[in-house]
DNA sequence: CTTGACTCTGGACCTTGATCAAGGGTCTAG
DNA sequence: CTAGACCCTTGATCAAGGTCCAGAGTCAAG
């Protein structure tokens, strides 16, 4: 399969597989003689566990590192194990951290009449007022 | 006040109070003879309107919009109100979404046993395999 | 053979929200 | 008066994750 194929079939542009060969999340592929890149399926797989994992919201560094211990035959799950807990527990941290700026948020939408005078509307008053807020 | 002074008093860099000035967030103060930025209690105000608008996850954009909006006094409440009413949508959708991937990932962490070949790990697999998760 | 679609490399550029550096002027305490 | 802390401007740099471009070579169909 040439770039663009692969590119095609994972639904990812061009310039992102390159990009990803260059930061080492992608092996590099084989060459035709033309110097054109030359991928089998594992490139496709491999492609696709990048999105997946971006998609869990691991960061390319975090990829790198669960790629290079899925290969690893004796320690990998564990290690991979551990990794997938510490992006689950940051994820409750974030999530309960939305959470209370959204009730923050409803509480002013809430209450805010949406018309009259600025120095009535509670959102700007939170905004402004001197004493902090949450 | 210095630009220092209001600084510390705010708790943002120096940089940051110039950066919002040259990006139209802070109006541009008075100048005393020697060149220095003389500020006054409002830029304080305006400040720690900024920085609670961010910590609500507004982006400076919207809060230059949010400033702009503030100090019309006839139609600036509605609209404010919409806006805040924009983000709370924003925020409940992304919550949803971290919400769904977290599910996804503490089922997987759930079902690995922390052992055993790279092949029988759920993450990995779930990673690596042909159909679609989510 | 020609045309158009594709690929190559290297490097520049983008976004957001700052942060830092260089080279210089100013202010204040002792 | 001088040292040290502070401020000025301009312009570069950062992180992350790409995206785009120029100029040149390649491939496949007609």
């Amino acid at each position: 399969m040439t770039i663009g194929a692969v590119a095609k079939r994972v639904g990812v542009a061009i310039d992102t597989i390159r990009y990803y060969e260059r930061e080492g999340l992608l092996p590099e592929p084989e060459r035709r003689a033309s110097g054109y890149r030359n991928y089998g399926e594992e490139a496709v797989s491999q492609l696709r566990f990048i999105r997946r994992a971006k998609g869990l919201g691991f960061t390319l560094e975090e990829i790198r590192e669960l790629l290079a211990l899925s290969v690893d035959r004796q320690r990998g799950v564990k290690a991979v194990k551990r990794r997938a807990e510490d992006r689950l527990a940051a994820l409750d941290l974030r999530i309960l951290e939305l959470q209370r700026v959204r009730d923050g948020l409803a509480q002013l939408v809430e209450s805010c009449p949406g018309h009259g005078a600025p120095e009535h509307c509670p959102i700007l008053r939170a905004l402004t007022e001197d004493e902090e807020i949450s």
